[in-house]
DNA sequence: ACAACAGTCTAGACAGTGTCAAGACAAAAA
DNA sequence: TTTTTGTCTTGACACTGTCTAGACTGTTGT
């Protein structure tokens, strides 16, 4: 079993160093994905970047402390996930709000386990500095698309302020139904190509865009 | 410790009888409000329920077979939750529709860890018939009322069919981000009354209702 | 009436979990 | 070189879900 040598060469990865704290957030991220948040284990993370079962304790306080460092991770992934498919979008507000939407929704079915650790879990502690700021940003951002989209400053127009939550709410139900296999039954995307199903997803959306003002 | 007698009258509860699944189910759903979904335990309802940690298997085969019986007595009683509300709304289509949402998040604000078990969870096994039953029939009910709005047969119309998914989508999130507390910040519903944040709610929802035809 | 049975619950064991304390080890500082 | 600091390992603890064997109760069969 012990096929790796002593590691007496100071070749070999090391006693420490080797940047142990991104090595057990990328372990931990794949084991997030291979075996879903509910069958999640610390233990498991560990023996997966060959450390012991104690190591992650040096570096994140808790099981929390570490699933709340992937969370933040994954707000900055989707964040910029949503910038990137903004820049190959049309430059008008509503394709861009779409955009955006479309983003949100691949992040959801492409990291869905993650996805629910981010918005659908407790563990992440939420006054954590750093998710509560990553976090706050993903929202403000949507603030802002709506803000170009409807000319008014939400924190200053109630009727905005409705319509900013009523488009979150149609974009993050969408991607929880999604991820749970809800609209596999009345839509059968599974069926399509990805262009297609991005055009029924889209016709959705639009349903929460105001008419013409 | 042991205060209770040891039950040799036979009016005490009794060895076996007393209808242990269901008094399992209860102390089950008391856990899950009190400790939430991640921390439930078999062994804490075992032990609320004045029973073996072994007991409940003999009923349920497993923690996720509770869960899933758990699951579907929710589902019975959202639906009964929508039924009862629309009962007291007027009865236009807009109205019986908007009643239906406002049950939904009542619901999920009142049981925040059972809604994430019905809908954000891989615990309840979704083969269950009992499960898949009474799931599909909250969706039945759902395109009911939007074919009651729209006169047309979702399953016939495409474009119905992505009004229903909008709706349920905006419903559903706007219940999940209000769980996750994150339209606090920008809504600050805690600091109204049930009635005013009705009106917010219902002023949220008609976002998604289509102008008039 | 008594015996056999089926249903119900208990009790103990097992592997696995997160967390904590004590110690071993390597690299940097003195 | 010696000391100190940061890093990792190891073992222990209480807790989890599941399995097995057995004890107890109530019913059925004769």
């Amino acid at each position: 079993m012990t096929t790796k040598p002593p590691s007496k060469t100071k070749f070999k990865k090391n006693y420490h160093h080797g940047d142990l704290p991104s090595e057990l957030l990328s372990a931990a991220e794949i084991e997030l994905s291979e075996k879903g948040l509910e069958a999640f284990s610390l233990r498991s993370v560990a023996k997966r970047a060959s450390v012991s079962h104690g190591a992650p304790s040096h570096h994140f306080k808790d099981l929390n402390g570490l699933l709340t460092a992937l969370a933040a991770q994954g707000y900055e992934r989707l964040l910029a996930a949503q910038i990137e498919r903004q820049r190959h979008a049309k430059t008008d507000p509503i394709s861009q709000s779409i955009a955006s939407g479309l983003a949100y929704i691949s992040f959801a079915t492409e990291n869905p386990a993650l996805f629910r650790l981010m918005f659908s879990s407790e563990k992440p502690d939420r006054n954590d500095e750093n998710f509560a700021r990553i976090s706050i940003a993903t929202f403000d951002r949507l603030i802002n698309d709506i803000q170009n989209r409807l000319e008014t400053d939400p924190y200053a127009d109630p009727d905005a302020m409705k319509q900013v939550i009523a488009s979150w709410a149609m974009v993050h139900g969408l991607a929880e139904l999604m991820i749970s296999g809800r609209t596999e039954r009345p839509l059968e995307l599974s069926k399509m190509t990805a262009s297609e199903q991005d055009t029924i997803l889209s016709e959705i959306l639009m349903k929460i865009i105001p008419p013409i003002k």
